[in-house]
DNA sequence: TTTAAATATGAGGAAACTCTCATTATTGAG
DNA sequence: CTCAATAATGAGAGTTTCCTCATATTTAAA
């Protein structure tokens, strides 16, 4: 598991016009990620999902609306994917540690969606505060579980967000190799005053979801 | 001190052109700030900077002259005064405590040069990287003191650039007031392993540089 | 004040972008 | 297979953006 996500794989079934919009959404992925948001042209993302400009707009109003779509579509995606392998999981600690490690190994077989999920990140305050709330759950969760510090509010989220994602961004960078998952969740579960002890036993366990 | 940052301010003895290319990098600050670095456009910056259009090419080669222009100006405007009021600092669990602090005052203070910081940071490799460079400095200085962990390297000075990055953005946005400095200096101690109560100790100090 | 050098101006060319629409091609139910 | 509904095409209108250049204005040294 942990395959490659691809809207156009998901609709292979459906009709003609959610495939081709599944293409466009693909295609847009890619854009974003090798340019940015707002660098991302109609013309190039016709140009890589391979249809006419003209047929965009038979899916998407404007630009805006594809973008607004993509975002919503890969914060959901990835919610989904983490919420699906840790359904079993109860501890807080645990859960955190997960999230973190799996949401790296994403990002990092599906480099496109990684980037883009992190420009959607920077860019879109809306994003960012979608993101904050997913990642609200489990803290709150391990707060009536009474493992974590009792500060963590928004502030602290938004911290753990910004060292995440920059944990991210070296990941796909090729700045750092593998490790960085493991890494990434002990300095998190740090920050929510999580015992060093406690942590590194949290994320040593290997993940194997197979 | 920490009193408004201003090229204009600064060039407003100097010659004509140096006036006109400093009205020119203030008002890109405030385009940035307001826009993106890819959405300031030359019609938009000349407007703000109160010039014809033609004139910006009489200071700049093309946009993304004045772009790098701007950014080395701002990294180096920090850097200067960071530099200047931490002159006499040698202890660096102080000095990591003190930084952090007087940056989240400096961008609250000057939130178009912050927010331009911002936008750099995320949108720009060579600005994050150089934005390292200058923090590793005081980690370096705390490595060799025995005051931080040794496994301070370039993932984890990453790490803490997103979580200061997303501390100041919080704090531009008007999400969490002036305590954000302290917190998120205490955050950063810990992260470099630093004892919560000698870290305590160290982001308690009052920031009168008067 | 005079005047040559330094600056500033804004119309306009060239290219890129967004979006429309008349036309053509494809799809799939009967 | 037939053919109406659905989807795709790409030329091009309208805008925006970058940048140039011939001309006009301002500066400051003599």
């Amino acid at each position: 598991m942990l395959g490659e996500i691809s809207f156009a794989r998901d609709a292979a079934g459906a009709g003609k016009s959610a495939r081709t919009k599944a293409q466009l959404m693909d295609a847009t992925i890619s854009v974003i990620a090798g340019q940015s948001i707002d660098g991302a042209t109609v013309h190039e993302i016709t140009k890589i999902a391979g249809v006419a400009n003209g047929t965009f707009y038979a899916h998407f109003k404007d630009k805006d609306e594809i973008i607004s779509a993509v975002t919503e579509a890969i914060a959901f995606e990835i919610a989904r994917q983490l919420d699906k392998l840790m359904s079993d999981v109860d501890c807080a600690v645990t859960r955190v540690a997960t999230g973190t490690r799996l949401f790296m190994d994403i990002v990092c077989q599906n480099p496109n969606l990684g980037w883009a999920f992190l420009k959607a990140y920077y860019a879109i305050p809306a994003f960012r505060l979608r993101v904050g709330v997913f990642m609200r759950s489990d803290i709150t969760r391990g707060i009536k579980q009474g493992v974590f510090c009792d500060t963590t509010d928004d502030f602290l989220m938004e911290c753990i967000g910004g060292l995440v994602a920059s944990a991210a961004m070296s990941r796909l960078s090729g700045k750092v190799g593998p490790e960085a998952g493991i890494r990434a969740a002990e300095l998190q579960l740090q920050l929510l005053g999580v015992a060093p002890k406690t942590a590194k036993k949290a994320t040593s366990k290997p993940l194997d979801f197979n």
